[in-house]
DNA sequence: TCGCCACCTAACCGAAGCCTTATCGCGACA
DNA sequence: TGTCGCGATAAGGCTTCGGTTAGGTGGCGA
């Protein structure tokens, strides 16, 4: 029974799926699986099987499983308390690692982050992508401990900012009888997460999968626009730039634009990092607000390079 | 960072000693420094020092090793709870785990422990023999459930039966003018820990270590006593077959025979396992009384061979 | 100053952990 | 009835763990 096996399991059994888990992790879905097996094995208990036997329907855990979790998580969050412990007290940069959107860390997160280490000393901060599922599953398991977009139930969420989602297109397209849904739609990688402002999008407009394209990032995403044939969503102020140029021009529906709210998640009070205790203070201050809005203050794209959906922390 | 290495510095700190520790989980002495020497790299901090940088000065914490402490051993404490709730929850053999001392193991405790488990169904018992400073590291750590022995102070202890040890030594000895310290002593492997019943009786009767023999066990140390040239220390009601049948004889002086009392201790009421209760309640009945008195009942002695002062479960 | 005691380090070795790719099993669903 | 989705399993390789024995180091006491 190893540490490893144990966060395996429990995040399998928050999100009910090895898949998704081995997705969380950054590794392949046998390795989840494996892990899984070994400890089954060593505490002789299934501990959680398919639920409808079949696709789809979700995982169940067994009674002994249940059990196994509570405990599995407490050890798994204590483990992270213990090296955060050693590094607090030795008074080395204490780690904030936060998670967003894919959307969110190509435009408007890198930028705050960027502001919020420069004014809070002897934070080190990681950011790392993940679904809007996923997140709440990290936060729970302290991978992470500060989750940037929607809000998420159950968690203590603060809206920071809000930010208005377009859709862009070369400014000579036309929208035909088919309406936005015969477009073809350029889309950064949060689009097949229907969870997510992209995927919520293409879902309102019931645009099927065949016209959707999956870029690398957002930036491509708009390039492929820019380059006609298309629209592509955008987070209106970091294009306005390329609107004034006249490269790309703003569309409207019923739908678009549309505003949404940044949320800061984290555990509640006592039980949250005072690293992420300070980046909540810091997301009320109005430095935080210039960097957020500042359009060009994004992080190189290169750093985003697929595989950009899987990042992890050890 | 492995739980095993997590044991270990637990283990290790609250012994004050590599070499106790190593003892106590019954591996090698360079097994247990290299565990500790794991950590302290993963965690780049000593965590804890030699404290006067000396021999038998004990160790001592680092500031950042005493965070560590208490976490780690809430893990190691939630790793043998997690298997006890699997195990409970398929309706397995609940495991009890039983220390002693080396000279109860060969005598009063295994009659006792026949006795509970044909009583109470469904108990897996393992029986395991420490030191006295030991048994409070291993109750703590839940390296054990149950230590029977003296009164361990800081846990739940309760009185079970009183026993008497007396000296024995071949019927036709005589004590010359250096008194009974001028004798030959023939001990069963808990004469150096000098808070063991035996140790105690060398170190009141100030016997230099030169005149010390140590047996495997306690029955290998009467027989030597019973060929003349030394005294040996026993549990009365054990020894009382030989006596009668004048293969051995008692000796007195005003240390000896002496009562002693033996305890049942455990952790706390909310703290400690279901069975470890049973076998508390047990303790209480007559049949466990007639269990503990009855002289013949002990185990084979090809058990206790040794090492026995060396014991495990994983 | 010699030797002991307690801890650390080195070197080695087998077992287990953990990752990969490839393949199988099995419901669900068109 | 194929086939798709998803989990389990097999096989193989690298790394780490955890154990051993042997030898090094540094106070402390006789």
């Amino acid at each position: 029974m190893t540490l490893a096996q144990l966060k395996v399991f429990v995040l399998v059994s928050r999100l009910g799926s090895v898949r998704a888990a081995a997705a969380a992790l950054g590794v392949s879905e046998p390795a989840v699986s494996q892990a899984l097996a070994a400890l089954r094995q060593h505490l002789d208990d299934p501990l959680i099987t398919r639920a409808g036997s079949g696709s789809g329907s979700g995982m169940e855990l067994t009674p002994a499983g249940r059990r196994v979790v509570t405990i599995a998580s407490q050890m798994v969050n204590l483990a992270v308390e213990a090296e955060a412990a050693v590094r607090q007290s030795n008074g080395a940069a204490e780690l904030l690692r936060v998670v967003t959107t894919s959307t969110l860390a190509q435009s408007i997160v890198p930028s705050l982050l960027q502001a919020f280490t420069a004014r809070a000393g002897g934070i080190e901060v990681s950011l790392g992508v993940a679904t809007t599922t996923e997140m709440a599953a990290l936060l729970e398991e302290r991978l992470a401990d500060v989750a940037l977009g929607p809000r998420l139930p159950g968690l203590d969420a603060e809206a920071v900012m809000r930010y208005r989602m377009t859709l862009v297109a070369h400014p000579d397209l036309r929208v035909n009888g088919g309406g936005l849904a015969g477009l073809r739609w350029f889309v950064d990688p949060t689009g097949p997460d229907p969870l997510s402002d992209v995927g919520a999008l293409l879902a309102r407009h019931r645009v099927p999968a065949s016209h959707v394209s999956v870029f690398a990032n957002e930036k491509a995403a708009w390039s492929a626009a820019a380059a006609g044939g298309g629209v592509a969503p955008a987070i209106d102020h970091m294009v306005s730039a390329e609107v004034d140029r006249g490269v790309l021009a703003r569309l409207h529906s019923s739908d678009v634009p549309v505003d949404l709210l940044l949320h800061v998640n984290s555990l509640g009070a006592p039980r949250r990092s005072r690293a992420a205790d300070k980046l909540r203070r810091f997301t009320r201050t109005p430095d935080a607000m210039q960097a957020m809005y500042r359009p060009d203050a994004g992080v190189p794209v290169s750093k985003f390079r697929p595989p950009v959906y899987v990042t992890l922390w050890s």
